[in-house]
DNA sequence: CGTAAAGTGGACCCGACAGTCCATTCAACG
DNA sequence: CGTTGAATGGACTGTCGGGTCCACTTTACG
């Protein structure tokens, strides 16, 4: 189903995501247009309907695969080796300044909540990005619990689950308040009880 | 700038505002027109007009007050009284049970989310909401301190943000995932959490 | 070269939908 | 009653924006 693409068409259609993903993170799902990202883009809409023949559906797909991966890709470092308390809180602070300094425009957020319903393939790509999400916070109280600071049995899907419900809460209400109290403290609060599940009785 | 109305007029407004909620409830903020509402009300565009004169924000507005509104006096028997543990685990069920029920349409969450970075008043609603419901919990957290379940140093304001968080954060994920096992895991967290807070150290 | 396929530009179409306007009906009240 | 203002109905407008179409240009390749 793929057509066959060119080095300059290829090029193209990744000016096109890129610009698209500007457009949105700065306009809101809502407010962008076909239009605003054929501006952004210097491209017509010819070009738009070549490449995503789907029409805007697709292309928004196309924009959450890209910001999903950038979002994982990007807490990575921090992500990679939560072994320590230490760790855990420098990966926290980088969770909250990111957000903090993406205001209340949120690449990920309005993205998934507004495709993820309406089509059937976007709904698959955030069910994958939540899985890939909570994965890697599984990893990292795995890790925690090799290094020794973290008891055995703590249930370590449910923690990854729950700090992941966190953050998107957290988010959420800084999305529609332009608050990030509850996004500090929802981290904040399940940092520290997970330590004490560490120190704590067990 | 309150126009006089009639009783009539009062029970026609207030029509539409039920009718409104339905349908958004039903098909979303972004796919619900006027004619949905005048269809569902019964109603013409000169009525929707006449009673929201500032259009369609007006309405949507009024109908995040009544949601709102809905949402905490339909928990009010639960979190009126959080002062055992068996009330916020009944509690947690209701909630759970509520938005399960609701699948992937929350009367609130998206309505917020699109409407409350739109319009200005909005913002003012949602900010109240939190305020509101945040406020609920952290009179649960203080029942439970005053019943001696917990000690008095426990943080109640990050306590109830950081539930609040919680549930915001799993209802999200299950809007845009179809799944509520985020929910759960937040909530049954968060309790056991604050439970261990009790029985803990401390 | 030449020709076929990919790339590009933009005019045009059309449905959807918020919002306007006015004519008509209804109800309160002196 | 009659008149005034609220209540109602619905035709109409204008715009916005997604999607189609086709003419034209560039690139790949034998």
């Amino acid at each position: 189903m793929r057509r066959e693409l060119t080095s300059k068409g290829r090029a193209t259609r990744e000016r096109i995501i890129e610009g698209a993903a500007a457009v949105l993170r700065e306009k809101g799902v809502a407010f962008t247009t076909l239009e605003d990202v054929m501006a952004r883009t210097h491209t017509s809409k010819g070009q738009l309907f070549h490449y995503f023949p789907e029409g805007k559906d697709e292309l928004l797909v196309a924009v959450a695969r890209l910001e999903a991966d950038r979002v994982l890709e990007d807490q990575q470092p921090y992500l990679g080796s939560l072994d320590s308390w230490e760790a855990w809180e420098r990966w926290r602070d980088v969770v909250i300044e990111r957000y903090e300094a993406q205001g209340d425009s949120c690449p990920l957020g309005s993205l998934f909540q507004q495709v993820g319903r309406s089509t059937p393939g976007a709904r698959a790509v955030v069910v994958e990005m939540t899985r890939r999400w909570q994965e890697s916070l599984a990893a990292g109280v795995r890790a925690l619990q090799a290094a020794g600071r973290l008891p055995a049995d703590v249930d370590v899907d449910r923690r990854a689950a729950a700090l992941l419900a966190a953050i998107q809460g957290g988010v959420s209400i800084l999305l529609s308040t332009g608050r990030s109290a509850h996004l500090r403290a929802a981290l904040d609060q399940g940092l520290a009880d997970l330590r004490r599940a560490g120190d704590g009785p067990a």
